[in-house]
DNA sequence: TTTTTAGTTCAAAAATTAATGAACTGAAGA
DNA sequence: TCTTCAGTTCATTAATTTTTGAACTAAAAA
């Protein structure tokens, strides 16, 4: 591919990685890594490659190390770390929508539970609702599952 | 509950709207039409209770009602619209979700088959990714067939 | 016909979020 | 010891998103 359609394709996608919560440099970062020519970058390839701040890309890396999305290794005789991606991308995505149903789950009991019963079709949509995400966070556990079990 | 605790709990539950894509004053409408004793409510209900500019109202509920994640009824003494939550709340989320997988698997494609193959590692792992993705996918189609299919 | 109701539209303001720049740290090398 | 490298920190700036205010519309009521 060309430079400049690279560069294209790591923006498109990057974007697309700001749907799953990311920030734009974060997605363009994680977008990077899969694209560029070699597997593993370093913080200075990363400043240059976009011609971005020191610090923009120093605060996006240490947010997708601590949420695992990326990882890195260094070699004895330099001082540099080179990142990579880690395998855990959705999973980590998967977590964070699980996280967001459970405590909306919570808000909604505790919203039928209060509601007074001379209006019950309000409780009847709310409780539809956590069906749905029931039915959806058992198959997510599956899934989550089943990837974890692969690992090993 | 108690005025003011109701007030406290419509915006907690707004708020965590929020991590499902709305703007706060989408998501506490949603959460005030949830939590309102009445399970229909005005424009200008929602304008007194929220002390909000009638734009933001209108331009909040008319999103919902595009995402159709609110409807309305009118009665034909009235020019107003009465405005109420509908079922399907979370599979507007779902499918959106599933909008989003698909095309960042696609971008994965076109990623991996621009890849030379001097660096196989990159690919395994976006293809890791896919995978995910696929499982996932396969079991939200599942879930919103199984909903849909409850609707009839 | 004029007024009121129930909103809509859109430019501007306010609030929030992301990115920058400059000064700093701490380890390694000369 | 002094310098360079590889970042970090954080106050400020820039960009984006959300909300507002004011002027407007279209239908119904007076």
């Amino acid at each position: 591919m060309a430079e400049f359609k690279i560069r294209e394709h790591i923006e498109e996608t990057g974007k697309v990685f700001e749907r799953f919560g990311l920030t734009p440099m974060q997605g363009r970062i994680v977008s990077y890594l899969a694209n560029a020519e070699k597997p593993e970058a370093t913080f200075s390839d990363m400043v240059e490659f976009f011609r971005a701040s020191k610090s923009s890309i120093s605060t996006s890396l240490n947010y997708l190390l601590m949420a695992k999305m990326i990882d890195y290794r260094t070699y004895s005789s330099e001082r540099k770390k080179y990142f990579h991606l880690t395998d855990s991308f959705f999973m980590i995505y998967f977590t964070q929508v699980l996280e967001n149903l459970r405590e909306l789950k919570e808000l909604c009991y505790k919203t039928v539970s209060a509601r007074s019963i001379e209006y019950p079709e309000v409780s009847e949509t709310i409780l539809k609702w956590v069906q749905g995400a029931n039915v959806f966070e058992k198959s997510l556990v599956e899934v989550v599952d089943r990837i974890n079990g692969q690992e090993e």
